[in-house]
DNA sequence: CGCGGCGTTGAGCTCTCTCAATAAGCGTGG
DNA sequence: CCACGCTTATTGAGAGAGCTCAACGCCGCG
């Protein structure tokens, strides 16, 4: 997603993606098998759970993380009120997460990016409390939450780590908060692809010119604002000359101003 | 708040409040000094830490908790860019928290009641991202977060039990950034209603009758909202024989109607 | 008693939504 | 390879929910 697509076993980098190391996550080379996945070699394995451990704990976890699975476009990787048994790690690919209000009107509560962790808000209740849904063809690692834990209580750094990814969603989801309480529909959309933008460029892809995977109804489901106002607004910005839009292609051509909204 | 507020040393029940045991936190009379927490004895203890741990297990959480602290009505429990230590839990009286978004403008993020945990926000990047303002005279217990982490490595379910608050936290916000982008201001003042209404009937206190002890410009920002909309909206309840409002003073005349909008 | 904060109410305006028509992609199957 | 249908995106025009600006009243406090 915006340009990570590639299927597992490629290892042809895609057209105007990474020009810093490929960042998809695979098996070594020729070593493991398509269901088995390995934090060791994981070219993700910094933006992970396994981030901030030494080569013997990053083991450990490799046992616990020990299979991933494929989600292909459009489907669930698990829905509302499922048995909440795993989190899930984005390998490749890209997710948005749907939660159902009452009436029957629904909300895209997230999207995701390889690298980020999938299945927290079912915790709480043992069920999850929203749908995932892949937005391209995806692979993820699943980590059993229950050895997870029990890994936490041994691994002082894996625990910390975990904490802390929980704690980012929460100022994540506060940040979205004030976004869809105080700013213009302007304002959500130059937010929104700066944020998308910074992200895709922290994991080595190129922050000015991305693929958006989701349709222009995911994306004012999230921003709190109609799919026409998105279209609209992404034209006046191009009008403007802040961006480029083609479709689903978008290049960012100013982003102080962008920031300045 | 919502009926919560009394001094520390107070026995007395407020007005229209508890009918239900006095849920008020406070040492075991007689034993503790002001500045020492006990959850042994908290009347607390299950919403909160201690929720699932066995009497072992709650003497060694009392060694970590083991002072309170006091904050005013409009004072600062902490706020944005502090060093994060503590997690907070709200023993009495009430807080908001509030954001700053750029360009001056400000969200409330949260409301928080007794039992109820604050400053998770701090964890991921080790300090605060808001701030954390009483809304009256309150009390909170003061959680060294890193003896918490200790804790938690040894016992699984105090470990289950923060990882179920932060998930629970999650979820929360999710939920009100579907309220923010999917409902109308009516909605979101019925919500907000029933929401305090909830939490404070699992508190023991009325359900119908309450003291709002935010203004009607924190209303508001949290909702997404302006107060003139706030004001206009409870007045409009009030017309159609809803609910009824003198002031912070709300009753809910008819909760299935409520929860219909 | 006067002041400042808070709440209520009104009137006009604006931003965004709704409804609608059209165009552009994309996958499927002939 | 093209035709077809379905989904997605763009753009316009009118309507309405909520915002802004403003006046006024209430209440607590110095």
């Amino acid at each position: 997603m915006f340009e990570t697509s590639i299927s597992p076993s490629a290892d042809v980098a895609v057209a105007d993606a990474p020009q810093t190391p490929t960042l998809h996550a695979r098996p070594a080379p020729g070593k493991a098998s398509p269901s088995t996945a390995q934090c060791s070699t994981c070219m993700l394995r910094h933006l992970c759970m396994a981030s901030n451990l030494n080569h013997a704990d990053v083991a450990r976890l490799d046992i616990a993380v020990r299979n991933w699975r494929s989600v292909k476009q459009g489907q669930l990787l698990y829905s509302t009120g499922d048995l909440f048994q795993n989190v899930y790690a984005l390998r490749s690919g890209s997710f948005k997460t749907v939660v159902a209000h009452q009436c029957g009107r629904e909300y895209v509560s997230g999207f995701f990016l390889p690298g980020e962790t999938l299945g927290l808000d079912g915790i709480a209740t043992e069920s999850h409390t929203c749908d995932a849904i892949a937005l391209e063809d995806s692979t993820v690692c699943v980590i059993p939450f229950h050895l997870l834990e029990a890994l936490c209580r041994e691994i002082k750094s894996l625990q910390q780590h975990v904490h802390r990814i929980m704690s980012a969603e929460i100022v994540r989801e506060t940040g979205q908060m004030a976004l869809l309480g105080n700013l213009t529909a302007e304002q959500r959309v130059a937010s929104f692809l700066l944020s998308i933008s910074d992200r895709l460029g922290r994991r080595g892809y190129s922050p000015r010119d991305f693929t958006l995977r989701m349709t222009r109804e995911d994306i004012g489901s999230h921003l709190g604002i109609t799919l026409e106002t998105v279209s609209r607004t992404l034209s006046r910005l191009q009008q403007e000359g802040l961006i480029r839009v083609n479709g689903k292609q978008i290049a960012l051509l100013d982003r102080e101003a962008l920031d300045a909204r």
